[in-house]
DNA sequence: AGCTAATTCGTATGACGTACGAACAGACGC
DNA sequence: GCGTCTGTTCGTACGTCATACGAATTAGCT
C-alpha cells in the first residue's frame, strides 16, 4: 500500500500482503455502501466505516489510500449490480439495450449517491464488464464500431440525466411531503414572482386563465409515473437511432 | 435573517435589511462562482469567498444562513446563463428546443462543478425563467400539456447526462495528459483484467485479432467530436419524440 | 448627544481526512 | 524453545472545514 500521491486506480494498487489481514477492500466498500444507502452519503466517514467493521480507523489507511479510494470502490459495488445475469439476457439488440438501461436506472436510482459522486468515478473492473455487455447487446444489430459506441453512449446518456432527474424529483417530493412549511413558502415565493415578470407560458399551464380552468399540467411526481416516462424517453431515442443509423 | 432551521428557498428568506449592508448575495455568488469555475468547487469555502470579498468569514452568515444557500445561489446564477436573449430566440419548436438545448450543454459543461452539485439544487427565479422558456420552445408545436412537459423532461435528461459523460470524459482525457504514469498504470491493470475473463467483445474492438488489424474504434475524447455526438443524440431524440408524438 | 437596531467579525467547538510512528503479532530460521 | 523480521493495527496530533455565540462597531434616528 503505497500511501504516496500516486495516481493509479486503487485497482491497480496491491492490497494487503497475505499473512492475516482482517479485511478486505470488498468488505469496506460493503459496509460503506451500507451506510451511504441507510443514511446518505454524507453518513459514510472514515470512522464510522472503520467502527461498524470494528476496527480503529487508522486500520482502513492500510486497506485504501484515501477516503477517495473508498468511493471508487463504492461506485464499482454499484456497477456489479448492473449487471444482468446471461440467461436473462434478451436477444435483439432493442431488447438488450432497453434491458440494460432499466436496470442501470433501477440501480442509479437505488443508490442516489451514487450520481452525486460520479465525478471522481474511476474505471474499475465492473465497468469494464458493464461495457462488455453494452457491447454484446449492440453485437447482432450489424453495425460498424462507431456506430456502436455512439448508440450506446447515447443511450447512456439519456439513462443517466433521467436518473438524476428523477431522483431530483423523488427527492423533492419526500422532502415537500416531511415539510408542509417549505412547500407553502415556496409556493408563495413562487407565486409572487410569477406575477412580477412575464411569465405567459407558466400562467397558461398553472395560474388562473380568463375564462376558466387552465390547463393545470403538472409534472409525473411518482415513482411509477417517472418510470413509465422515462420509458417512452427511451424508446423515442432509440426510434431515433434507429432511423438514422439505418438499423432495422 | 433567521438563522433558525426553517427550510425556506434562500429566494424566500428576507435578505439583509437596507441600512448599509457592504455586500449583496449576488456579489456573494458571483465571487463563489469565480473560485468554482477557477479552482474547482473544493476550493468553494466560507472562508475563501469571506478574504476574497474583504470581510470576515462569519460576515457572510448575516446575508445567508448556511453555505448550502451559496450553493443555491450559484447554480441559480448558472441557470441566468442558460437564458436565450429574446432576439436570438428561435421560430419553429424543433429550431428552438435545439438551440435551448445546446446552450444548456455549453454552460452546464464550462461549469463541471454544476452537476456534481446538482443534488442539492433549489428551484430558483432563473430556474423559473429557464423553465418559462423551454416551455416557449413547445409552444408552437401544437402538443397538449403533457406532452410538451414530457418532450422537455427528455430533452433535459439527455443534455444533462451528455454534459456529465462529456465532462467526465474531458477530466479523464486532462489528467492522463498530465500523467502519463497513470495512462501505464491503467492500461497495464485493463489488459491484464481483459485476459482474464471473457471480454469477448472489447478484444474484438480493441485488442488484437486473429489475422489482422482490429478495428480500434475509439470513443470520442475531443471536445469536438463529443459535440457533434451530442448533436447526433439530440437529433435522434428529437426525431424519435417527434415520432410517438405525431409532430411535423 | 444619545439611543436602538443593523452590521461586522473574533473566538471557540466539534467533525472531518489523514500523516506519523509506536505497538502488537504471526511466521520463520535456528 | 527463542529471537527477529515484517505485516498489521491503531492512538495521537494537525490542519481545515462549517458554523454557534456573543461582543464590538456603526448608521440612522430623535
Amino acid at each position: 500500500m503505497a500511501t504516496g500521491n500516486d495516481s493509479r486506480p486503487i485497482w491497480a494498487v496491491p492490497g494487503p500482503a497475505d499473512r492475516k489481514p482482517r479485511y478486505t477492500r470488498e468488505q469496506i466498500a460493503a459496509v460503506a455502501l451500507r451506510i451511504a444507502d441507510a443514511e446518505g452519503f454524507d453518513a459514510v466517514t472514515m470512522k464510522r466505516i472503520a467502527a461498524e467493521l470494528g476496527a480503529g480507523t487508522m486500520t482502513l489507511y492500510y486497506y485504501v489510500r484515501t477516503k477517495a479510494d473508498v468511493v471508487a470502490l463504492m461506485q464499482d459495488a454499484i456497477l456489479a449490480e448492473l449487471l444482468i445475469p446471461d440467461d436473462e439476457f434478451p436477444a435483439g439488440w432493442r431488447a438488450a439495450i432497453t434491458a440494460v438501461a432499466r436496470r442501470t436506472r433501477q440501480v442509479l436510482m437505488a443508490h442516489p449517491w451514487s450520481l452525486s459522486s460520479l465525478d471522481e468515478a474511476q474505471f474499475g473492473p465492473n465497468a469494464m464488464r458493464h461495457f462488455e455487455q453494452s457491447l454484446a447487446a449492440t453485437a447482432g444489430a450489424g453495425l460498424p464500431a462507431e456506430a456502436r459506441l455512439e448508440l450506446i453512449a447515447a443511450v447512456d446518456d439519456y439513462v443517466a440525466g433521467n436518473a438524476l432527474h428523477s431522483v431530483e424529483a423523488l427527492t423533492r417530493a419526500r422532502v415537500a411531503a416531511a415539510d408542509p412549511d417549505m412547500v407553502a413558502a415556496a409556493i408563495a415565493y413562487g407565486t409572487a414572482l410569477l406575477e412580477s415578470e412575464d411569465f405567459s407560458q407558466l400562467k397558461a399551464l398553472y395560474g388562473e386563465s380568463a375564462g376558466g380552468q387552465a390547463e393545470r399540467a403538472m409534472p409525473p411526481l411518482t415513482e411509477d409515473a417517472l418510470a413509465s416516462q422515462f420509458e417512452r424517453g427511451l424508446q423515442a431515442l432509440l426510434d431515433g437511432m434507429a432511423g438514422r443509423l439505418d438499423l432495422a
